[in-house]
RNA sequence: GGAGAGGUGACCGAGUGGCUUAAGGUAACGGUUUGCUAAACCGUCGUAUGGGUAAUGCCCGUACCGGGGGUUCGAAUCCCCCCCUCUCCGCCA
């Protein structure tokens, strides 16, 4: 959510920040039915101070001149009747053109239309190159029988999957190095409910808009989470947190629900793009200062940059083009690994900083001094599986076919340092 | 699922029609004093918004006691609908 005073101010802004975005909001309009409604409301506040002065010399009045005030403030009330009924008619356009409005995207985002033009900052690490055929993550998987699509797909239809022995042992190996990563740089550990309110969904700005993609249990009014930064975002939604408690740094692991709708024939091949996946996620709720944003914003990159370093996975980073940027983010970081079956880099991160405009959707406040203020919001990606399964399995393949295990993974996997086919 | 009790400011908590510009307390801030891992006393202290003004300050308004509607000249207080929380019972990993 913007401040509206600071589009009256400069709608200038505001309209080229959504057209930026590739978002279609009518902020002309916005700002019409905003002077209207400021029209309104003043008449209607001219003649609740006459009725709250009539009404407060009532006791004290003559029968007659009773009599004369009441009617006086007969008028007044269907006068002011009138001025509700056009209130009621704008508001609820209002509302919904406000809560579309993106944030603007801060001037270092690159101009562009999609993920085509996102610009590369920089590459970390060598990328392998075959002295053999190498087989794609699926192959790999299915030949040493730990990733099994068929049944997934038997059992709950397409993009779903299980994964088995040593697959599941190394989804779970590469989740619990992340989680015991952040845990070692002071983030708070949270184990957050899946099934959040609408509220919790318009908070952090995943509502309107992202409806389709979410699984929605209509019964109870749930919806099951994409991501972990909703329930940690929201967590102190609605409160005034005591300024000394911030920043708030929490980190949680959980699994993700993605209904992947208007998805369909992209990336259907493999375990990239599916319905449910795990992931650990970082969230940061910080003071109002942009400046300490930008900091905590390297500061979340830098976290899951070295995780990626420290399981030897290539990876390039990328500053998304405005185009590509949800409408809330401020400016947003990818890191993309390298994927050999794709011959690309592939995403498997995303950093984004929000300013205050998932907190004052939630309503997310601290106290400086004596005014309060909206706190400034931040989240990333530290490891998210099994997409990431799909650099480590392919680019630690063996010609065997067997598949080298990262020193680093291997105390949660037994202490072995390869995976081979089991009987 | 059944029954009951509740939702008041950063927090606790009083308040059943005008004296509420919400008592009292806690926390916070400023000060005085005594002295020392602090206490006592005094003072300040809700939010949002409109207008005035050079002003985030000051002045004058308006709205806000879970949300929405109603009764009334007047509602935190009465009525209706909804949401949420808690307790007990039932069921249950």
């Amino acid at each position: 959510m913007i401040d509206i005073k600071l589009i009256r101010k400069d709608p200038q802004r505001f309209i080229k920040g959504a057209a930026d975005k590739n978002f279609n909001v009518d902020i002309q309009r916005l700002l019409a039915i905003d002077g209207e409604l400021r029209t309104h409301k003043n008449q209607l506040q001219k003649i609740a101070t006459q009725k709250n002065k009539i009404g407060k010399s009532i006791p004290n009045l003559a029968d007659d001149k009773k009599k004369a005030a009441l009617a006086r403030l007969g008028e007044l009330k269907s006068e002011e009747g009138g001025l509700n009924d056009a209130i009621g008619a704008l508001e609820p356009e209002f509302d919904s053109i406000m809560g579309q409005v993106p944030q603007p995207a801060a001037d270092e985002v690159p101009l562009g239309q999609d993920d085509t033009e996102n610009v590369e900052l920089s590459k970390w690490g060598e990328i392998r190159q075959f002295d053999f055929e190498p087989k794609d993550h699926i192959q790999l998987g299915v030949d040493l029988g730990i990733i099994d699509v068929e049944r997934g797909v038997k059992l709950a239809g397409t993009r779903n999957y299980f994964l088995k022995g040593d697959g599941a042992l190394l989804h779970w190996a590469v989740l619990r190095f992340a989680m015991d990563h952040m845990l070692g740089k002071g983030y708070v550990p949270m184990s957050v409910p899946l099934l959040m309110r609408d509220e919790a969904m318009r908070g952090t700005g995943y509502f309107p808009g992202a409806e389709e993609q979410t699984y929605q249990m209509e019964r109870d009014g749930l919806n099951l989470v994409g991501t972990a930064e909703v329930p940690l975002t929201a967590y102190h939604s609605g409160e005034m947190i005591a300024k000394e408690r911030l920043p708030f740094k929490c980190v949680s692991l959980s699994t993700c629900f993605r209904r992947e709708a208007g998805a369909a024939g992209k990336d259907t091949y493999g375990l990239y793009r599916i319905h449910q996946f795990d992931k650990v996620e970082q969230v940061i709720i910080a003071e109002n200062d942009e400046q300490a944003s930008k900091e905590f914003h390297k500061e979340i990159l830098g976290n899951s940059e070295s995780v990626m370093q420290a399981m030897g996975l290539p990876y390039r980073l990328v500053n998304v083009c405005t185009g590509d940027l949800g409408r809330g983010q401020v400016q947003k970081y990818d890191i993309e690994a390298w994927m050999p079956s794709r011959d690309s880099y592939g995403e498997t991160h995303s950093a984004s900083r929000f300013y205050e405009f998932q907190a004052r959707r939630m309503n997310l406040r601290y106290k400086d001094g004596n005014q309060n203020r909206f706190c400034h919001t931040l989240n990333n990606t530290v490891i998210a599986s099994p997409r990431v399964l799909i650099p480590l399995l392919e680019l630690n393949q063996n010609a065997d076919g067997t598949i080298n295990i990262p020193q680093v993974l291997q105390p949660y996997i037994g202490g072995r340092d390869r995976i081979v086919k089991s009987s």
